[in-house]
DNA sequence: GTTCAGCTTATTGTATACAAATGCCTCAGG
DNA sequence: CCTGAGGCATTTGTATACAATAAGCTGAAC
């Protein structure tokens, strides 16, 4: 998009996923508009995608604030997420070119050369866990099947996910990306979709362990 | 939403709807801001929330066009509703309060009525199916299941759907409806999903049939 | 006849002013 | 002290003017 528009929906996303605004926080355009540099206008038009991306939602009359997610909504979420994300590994089981193959088994390379010192390097495993990710989905071949998912990824709480991952879950997502690569390989569709969603289940349970851990700590 | 807003969504998405806006068409802000007696702000409101309904796409270079649906795009838009229904079907098998499956028996019975004549009321139909949906996305209690849902429905292929089914489908769709209510009633989540994905995909090759005697028609 | 440069025109992006609606706060009355 | 009505302040909605960009067309060169 335009370039105006598109600076303060990068800003503005920046903000809420950094926790600068905080989950409930109100949202007022001329606020955003000074502080993007930019007119109400592009303002608007961000606050629209950030709507439809469900980071932001909106009151009856109108006002928009920094969507909160309760206990379910996440739980929803991931659940809403591995059925999905299943289905694309489905989808692409059969259709992955030999290139996008090759390319998931560079990233997931990438991914184990991350997480093989005494300290992974978290944040080239989040860049290479988005890339193989966002090759599946490419590979699935469905632009309705991808307008749906990039409005359940990117939230703050999915971010937050692999941070909290510890060495164990780090390599064992590792493996798990593998086995993907391998039923890809075969073209086993259902194979595929098993993997996936139990991937996507497991990043749900490291997420309400450390939760949890952090929930305790703090008491 | 606001009424300038709100009555531009609804007469461009009407325009789209009816086919007066056939697929590929291009859409001008100013042009439709003159039909529909708003300035251009407004419609460009309604553009960007028809353009998250997938009901427009919009070029590299911002221009907006009707959106043009491939076969796979069709095949592609059941399969993931007939996915993300049944969903909503196992969800609201344990969630539903007895006055919502009191509803659900109660649409249906008019759509009985609806069908039962020599000449079925298909508005009547359409209206009636239309709410029975509505009632099980809301009793499966998912903001998020509901937004993915309603970019999916109300597609102009969803609705001509409808329009082709012949007083056998009819029928079917209506016992179907009444199997669901059973799963329902008996809190079967599995059973519930498993109806709701083959009901959908019943009125997904209903469509193929109509669709071909149409395109046999034309030759 | 074809191609490409440059201009013209159509279309969208942005800023700003003003209108409408909503929420909040004050103050009077009980 | 509580309650509610009124007005003030904040916020969003809409219209309009102008800027930027992209598409289409014309005409000249080859």
């Amino acid at each position: 998009m335009s370039r105006a528009s598109d600076h303060a929906y990068t800003v503005i996303r920046g903000m809420i996923l950094s926790g600068e605004l905080p989950p409930g926080a109100q949202l007022s355009e001329e606020a955003l508009a000074l502080r993007c540099e930019v007119s109400r206008t592009p303002v608007r038009d961000a606050l629209r995608r950030l709507e439809s991306d469900l980071l932001i939602r909106r009151s009856e009359s109108q006002r928009s604030f920094v969507a909160d997610w309760s206990d379910d909504d996440i739980d929803d979420a991931f659940e809403l997420r591995s059925m999905l994300e299943a289905q694309a590994a489905r989808r692409a089981a059969t259709r992955i070119a030999p290139a996008q193959l090759e390319a998931l088994r560079h990233h997931n390379r990438l991914i184990g050369a991350a997480i093989a010192g005494d300290q992974a390097d978290i944040p080239a495993f989040l860049e290479h866990n988005r890339a193989f990710h966002e090759i599946i989905l490419a590979a699935a071949g469905s632009s309705r099947l991808a307008s749906l998912l990039t409005r359940l990824i990117e939230q703050p709480v999915v971010w937050r996910t692999a941070q909290n991952y510890d060495r164990e879950n780090l390599r064992r997502s590792h493996r798990e990306h593998e086995e993907l690569v391998a039923a890809f390989a075969r073209g086993d569709a259902g194979w595929a979709a098993s993997i996936m969603a139990g991937h996507i289940r497991r990043a749900y349970y490291a997420y309400l362990d450390a939760y949890t851990a952090q929930q305790t700590a703090a008491e």
